[in-house]
DNA sequence: GCCGTTTTCGGCCCGACTGTTTTCAGTCG
């Protein structure tokens, strides 16, 4: 049982709670205990560990005794006992928008209505509509978003929708009447998923700016929209909601509607500490209470004009965007300690890269050329190997052929260097799939699974640790092998991998591409702790995806660290040394 | 069910929008 399947198994239960109609407060603290789980750094055997699991913020005893069941048996009983008091397929009504507990509780109890089919059928047949509380609008709605659930997931890789943000975003910049804009919510967070786009805009003139974003060529329909607020669907499928506030309101608004929640519960409940209340709009003084037995603090409340005054206010430095995960940000905020994170401008070069060679779409001097043109010192090739047939991965004597090619290449650069490497196959016994005769004539070696993932935590981390051993093997690629929202990570013990970087010296890999973003943030800060390097590659296979490397600035942001936890941000003659040292370690 | 520099009991974020109502409940973020 993984961390997130134990924080999905505390989601049902709120949602079942939730459809029996229990004390709202009750399933709140479930759905915070999901949501603490799942942001938590830890690995799943500190689940087993009572003092560890009782240091998680949200979980108390009773959680606590349900999460050590699970992790030791992989059941529950009380689940099994609330999912028995509900048939199976009604968990599935949540995902159509604008259905909750009330309207779904309804549905089965008037229509016995416990699947989408019977409620697409209750729906068309004009049942739905005539229920108290529904209508034939309700109705019609829930048929439309039966039918754009069939068409996507509605998560979204940031990838995929960056473009898509960061067009909006300059569109409504450039507006006459726009006097601030951004992209706020997970986005400005860099979580590597989201499920929707939160647009906040400054302006003195409302309308025309709704009216704008409204008719966008990019937006396929309108979901909802009000004076100061509007939602969209945009054509890519993602929801994306526009905020329209004052510039007064502006920092206010930015901040609230970047998050987290958790983050912003933490926000506010500093301005209780100073007697003022914190909304999306301002700072105020707070409502006296008159069940208090103490008076709060009065402090005069500070002007506040963007988002660094704002947490000037509350006694904090300014947490940058991607820090917001209420992971001990605070603290680290008030004792000035958090860290100068790293900025895509300290990238000097980059490792993990594919040409024509194995599958690759550009050939080695169009990589080089473009890793020239985006600023690099520095560019790493490393092609599959022989065993990864798929990738049409290269034998020896291809291989050899491309260090020569590289070798020569070299010679005629000036100021910028190619290094001589491979993404070696981990085999299904952790060897490696070329003799160190050959990995020795490499400048490195970047290792890698790509097959046979379904062995046990034990025998793929044993697998994985044993190439981690061969002195010649320079970094682990892509650590989980995970393919968000279509892979899970295979079986694999993150934290034994970790300790065996930090005694051999091995860089673990921060993989830029948007479908991967592994090794996942969440651990970054336990890495980093234990001394291990990271190295963000951006496993391009075109020209084009070098620029990948910027999604790997954010998760490493998003994993607190600064340039000097990153190898690739030594510059040409440090990094020269870096390979070398690392071999004979 | 969780939590505590005000607390071991009594709080727990709250505003926007929609649709069905006729002043508000439900949903969402």
């Amino acid at each position: 049982m993984t961390k997130n399947e134990i924080a999905a198994v505390l989601e049902e239960i709120s949602t079942l709670l939730e459809l029996k109609g229990e004390n709202p407060f009750k399933i709140r603290a479930y759905t915070n205990a999901a949501r603490s789980i799942e942001a938590w750094g830890g690995s799943l055997s500190d689940l087993k560990n009572e003092e560890a699991l009782s240091k998680i913020p949200g979980i108390g005893k009773s959680i606590a005794d349900k999460i050590k069941e699970l992790a030791a048996t992989g059941s529950l009983k009380y689940l099994e006992e609330l999912r028995a008091e509900f048939p199976a397929a009604i968990l599935e009504l949540f995902s159509i928008p604008g259905l909750g507990a009330k309207k779904i509780k309804a549905l089965y109890e008037e229509l016995q209505i416990s699947s989408i089919g019977q409620l697409l059928k209750a729906c068309e047949t004009g049942r739905v509509a005539k229920l108290p509380g529904f209508g034939e609008t309700t109705q019609a709605k829930i048929c439309r978003a039966i039918e754009e659930r069939a068409r996507h997931s509605g998560y979204f890789q940031f990838g995929q929708i960056a473009n898509e943000a960061e067009t909006l975003k300059s569109d409504l910049a450039g507006r006459p009447d726009a006097l601030q804009a951004h992209v706020a919510g997970s986005y400005r967070r860099r979580k590597e998923i989201v499920h929707d786009v939160d647009l906040v805009v400054a302006t003195r003139k409302p309308e025309a700016i709704t009216k704008f974003f409204a008719g966008h060529p990019l937006v396929e329909s309108i979901i909802a929209q009000g004076p100061t607020k509007s939602s969209v669907r945009l054509r890519s499928g993602i929801q994306c909601d526009l905020r329209v506030v004052t510039v007064a309101e502006y920092p206010f608004a930015l901040a609230y509607f970047t998050g987290n929640k958790e983050h912003n519960i933490g926000l506010r409940s500093r301005a209780l500490q100073c007697g003022w209340t914190l909304n999306e709009y301002r700072l105020a003084p707070s409502p006296p209470d008159p069940k208090a037995k103490k008076k709060r603090g009065t402090k005069k409340i500070p002007k506040v004009r963007d988002e660094a005054e704002l947490y000037r206010a509350l006694d904090l430095d300014f947490i940058p965007p991607e820090l917001r995960e209420n992971r001990s940000e605070f603290e680290a905020a008030e004792k000035h300690s958090l860290p100068k994170l790293i900025e895509k401008e300290d990238l000097r070069g980059t490792f993990h890269c594919h040409t024509t060679a194995s599958d690759g779409h550009n050939t080695l001097e169009e990589m080089s050329q473009a890793a020239q043109t985006l600023g690099l010192e520095y560019l790493g090739i490393a092609d599959h190997s022989r065993s990864s047939i798929q990738a049409h991965g290269i034998d020896e004597a291809a291989l050899r052929a491309q260090i020569a090619t590289i070798r020569k290449l070299n010679k005629k650069l000036d100021g910028f260097r190619l290094f001589a490497g491979i993404e070696c196959d981990i085999l299904r016994d952790g060897s490696l799939d070329f003799p160190d005769e050959v990995l020795s004539q490499l400048d490195y070696v970047v290792a890698s699974v790509h097959s046979v993932f379904n062995l046990s935590e034990a025998d793929m981390t044993r697998r994985v640790i044993r190439a981690m051993e061969n002195p010649f093997v320079t970094m682990l690629a892509h650590p989980t092998g995970r393919l968000l929202l279509k892979r899970e990570p295979y079986e694999i013990d993150i934290s034994a991998i970790l300790d065996v970087a930090a005694r051999t010296g091995t860089w673990i890999e921060l993989n830029a591409a948007p479908k991967r973003l592994d090794l996942d943030w969440r651990w970054w800060p336990r890495a980093k702790e234990r001394g291990v390097k990271c190295v963000i590659n951006p496993d391009a296979h075109r020209v084009e995806r070098l620029q990948d490397l910027w999604f790997g600035v954010g998760i490493a942001r998003k994993g607190w660290l600064t340039k000097t936890d990153v190898m690739n941000c030594l510059p040409l003659g440090k990094i020269e040394a870096a390979l070398r040292a690392k071999r004979t370690r």
